[in-house]
Parts: structure tokens; C-alpha cells; sequence
DNA sequence: GGCCTATCAGACTGATCGTTCTCCCTCATT
DNA sequence: AATGAGGGAGAACGATCAGTCTGATAGGCC
């Protein structure tokens, strides 16, 4: 029965379980969500599930995998790159993508940062499988922050994460602005790494540091 | 029995009721806790705190009720307006206070971002209330802005709180230097915020120079 | 004293939780 | 024809959930 496709060796039946924990924990939460619900909507006998996840907590870990496939490859990064080539025209491109996220009618968040705030123990696996996703986001940054010549890169991307993240709770709220809020901060934190001005940990990339004084001048404050 | 009524100790079992409320809720969040832990923690009786409270939700209001009193008024607040006085400096003292909040070892996040998260739905009373005082700490912020002769308070105090709470989500991650990487993010919004520069729409209006300069060069770190 | 009220202690409800078990059906391979 | 694996349907497990009901105790007030 396992007729699967060409190279996808999952079964049909587990296959309808991710799909099933997909919208129903992306929307919903994990606690919230009983295995009776994603039986019901993937259709699946009982046992069938356990014969393919373990216990919940496997189901949990395989619908945060998928997340990352579907969300943060296939939706985020893939959209990033098709609106803009320059590296920070990408960096800034994410809240533009953001925008139009923030206003689906079904806006569900961001499944990660809810998954990790529903396990606050850190060395629960759900936790850390949320937060190890989360900094998969901030490696993409990372990337396009040196690729602009952004000096301290992991420290940009982290303060980049930083802003995505709030605006996503604010978005939350209701705020359906909340990106391009974001995206101004985002500006003004992108002009300032890559110019040679006043924050001393900052500085551009091939640069001689020949001239002291435009960075003394720029330090004071 | 209840001689109260008037200012304090309205009764002590629906206190200590509402004490265990918030350190199990705080710390693990709503639908992880069961009545029984709470009843239990607190040492009332089961019938007393259906007594006090019709149903468990009534019992999350009055947690987040007590949060806003404890953590946004009795530490938040007063600890930005006792670290300085200038209104710039408030607004940049709340990521200091941040600082510190996120090297605590038994970290619990913010309650009214975890409370409201867990409860997605827009319409449900526990997201509406853990929504309100959210906003309450925006319009706190907003406040500060206003002093500090910012002409957008409103759109001000939403980037700041997005700089606020992207941060606590990041210091949920582990990432104990969050406060002081949005801090300086801020610095550079403010700045800009302040300036007559590129948007046209800042404006500094009525600009107080209380004695700005003896604090401004010891305070930016 | 009698009355009222708050509290305590604990059994109990029905529902739901995650998980296990049993039985039957289907189908490709032998 | 026999085999065995994958799946479907559903009962049943023990635990826990939020919430109800009963009965006893204690102290303030008339």
C-alpha cells in the first residue's frame, strides 16, 4: 500500500496525520489540540497514528519539522529572495513579506515562538526543537547581514530576530501594521550597521580604520 | 468574617488563592495548570475557591489582574521612573530593567504575551484582558514619549514595545544579552525619533534640556 | 444559647486526556 | 492457498480535567 511518490517513502497514512497536526497545532496550540482532534481530521485509525508517531510529543516534533519546510523555506526565505536580489533589499524584504502575513484573515503566528513559549522548561525536546528552528530563521539572517557586509553579522541578525519577533506578537494583538512598524526600526538599524558612524562595534566591512577621526567624531555618544 | 471591604486583605483564602494562581500561572502557563495544583498550593478548600471564583477563567482574570499590579505598575514602572528622570532616559531605563530581569534564573517571560498567545482566539475573554494590559504598558511608553517631545507618541511607543517584547521572546530563547542588543536598537530610534532628519514627520517641539548633558554622557552605555 | 457565614475535607460527577488492546479487512508476495 | 504487513473501527485503560455536592468545624453577632 505503499505506493507513496517517486522518492517520498512516507505512507499515505502519515502523511494525512502531519497535514492534520499542521493546522490544527499551527492554529490552535499544542495543549489545546487532542490526538482524538487529529484523528478525526486526518482520518486515520487510531493505532495507525501510534504505529507511526510514538506518543504526542513525537507528532509535535514531526509538525515542527514540517513547519520549518513549509514556513521557513518554502514560504519565508523563498519569498525573501524572489523580491529582492540586493542583500539588504532581502534583509528589509522580510517585512514586506511579513505585512501581508500580518493581514490573512487566519493569521496563526508564529508556531515556533508559540510552541516554545507553551514549553517554558528548557530541556523539554518540544522547547529545544522550537528554539533550534527559531535560530535557523537567524542563521538565514546571518547570511544575508554578511553577504551586505555587515560586520558583526550574528549580533545584526540577532537584533533583526529581535524586531521580526515583535512585530509577529504585536501582530498577535491585532496591530496589523506591526511590520511596517518594524520595517522603519529595521531601516534605521540597517543604515547605521553599515555606516562608519557612531557605534564603535560597528564598522564596514573593507574599511580601512585609516581614518580615526570620522570614528572618534561619530563615537560620542 | 469579612471585615475588609475597604482597602487590603479582601479575604485571606481568595488571596492566597490569587498568590498561587500567579506564581503556577506565571511559570507554566494556563492550560498546563489544574485546579487541583492550585488548590493545593494555596490550602483552601475546593468549594472555597469556586466560592471566590465561578470557574477557573475567572481565576486567570484575576491572575492577570494581579500581573498588571505586580509586574507592569509595582516593578516595571517604578523601577524606570526611579533609574532616571529625563523621559529619553525612562524609555531607554526599561531596557536596563529588562537587563536584569533576564539574567533571573526562574525566567518566566511576560505572562500577558505567553497568556495571550495561549489563547489565539481574538474574541475569548482571557486574550482580550491579557491584550489590554499589554496596551496598557504601551500607553505607559506612549506617556514617555509624549514628555520627550515626540511628535508620533503613539506609532513611538508601538515601536518600542515591539523592541520590548521581541526581546522577552528572545530572552525566552536563552539569549541572556537580548535587553542590552534591543537597547541599542532603541538608542538609534530614539535618536532618530528626536531628530529633525530624513522624516520629515519628527519633529522636537517642546524640547526640555533638564540638565541633559551631565546625564546623557554617563547613561548611554 | 441560636444563627449566620466562611472555611475545610473529601467524595463524586461526566468529560476528556494520551495510550493500549482486540478484531477484522485488504492486498502484494510467496 | 498461505502469509504477513498496513490500515480501519472501536472498546477500554487509568489518569486527570473542571466543576458539584455533602457534611463537619469554627468564630462573630444577635
Amino acid at each position: 500500500m505503499i505506493k507513496d511518490e517517486q522518492r517520498g517513502p512516507v505512507s499515505d497514512a502519515r502523511e494525512r496525520l502531519v497535514i492534520a497536526a499542521y493546522e490544527l497545532f499551527s492554529h490552535q496550540g499544542i495543549q489545546a489540540v487532542g490526538v482524538d482532534a487529529i484523528i478525526e481530521r486526518s482520518g486515520v485509525a487510531r493505532q495507525t497514528m501510534y504505529r507511526h508517531f510514538a506518543s504526542k510529543q513525537d507528532l509535535v516534533l514531526a509538525f515542527l519539522e514540517r513547519r520549518e519546510e513549509v514556513w521557513t523555506r518554502k514560504w519565508l526565505e523563498t519569498e525573501v529572495v524572489r523580491r529582492a536580489t540586493d542583500p539588504q533589499e532581502r534583509l528589509l524584504a522580510v517585512f514586506d513579506v511579513f505585512d501581508g502575513w500580518f493581514r490573512t484573515s487566519d493569521f496563526e503566528g508564529c508556531s515556533f515562538i508559540n510552541v516554545m513559549l507553551e514549553h517554558p522548561d528548557r530541556a523539554h525536546p518540544v522547547h529545544r526543537a522550537a528554539a533550534a528552528y527559531l535560530a535557523g530563521i537567524r542563521h538565514f539572517l546571518e547570511g544575508l547581514a554578511r553577504q551586505a557586509g555587515i560586520a558583526d553579522a550574528e549580533g545584526f541578525a540577532r537584533q533583526w530576530h529581535i524586531l521580526m519577533k515583535g512585530s509577529i506578537v504585536a501582530a498577535g494583538e491585532g496591530d496589523q501594521d506591526a511590520a511596517l512598524r518594524a520595517k522603519k526600526v529595521a531601516a534605521g538599524l540597517l543604515e547605521h550597521a553599515l555606516a562608519p558612524g557612531q557605534t564603535p562595534s560597528v564598522r564596514p566591512p573593507t574599511r580601512k580604520p585609516r581614518s580615526a577621526k570620522t570614528r572618534a567624531a561619530g563615537a560620542a555618544a
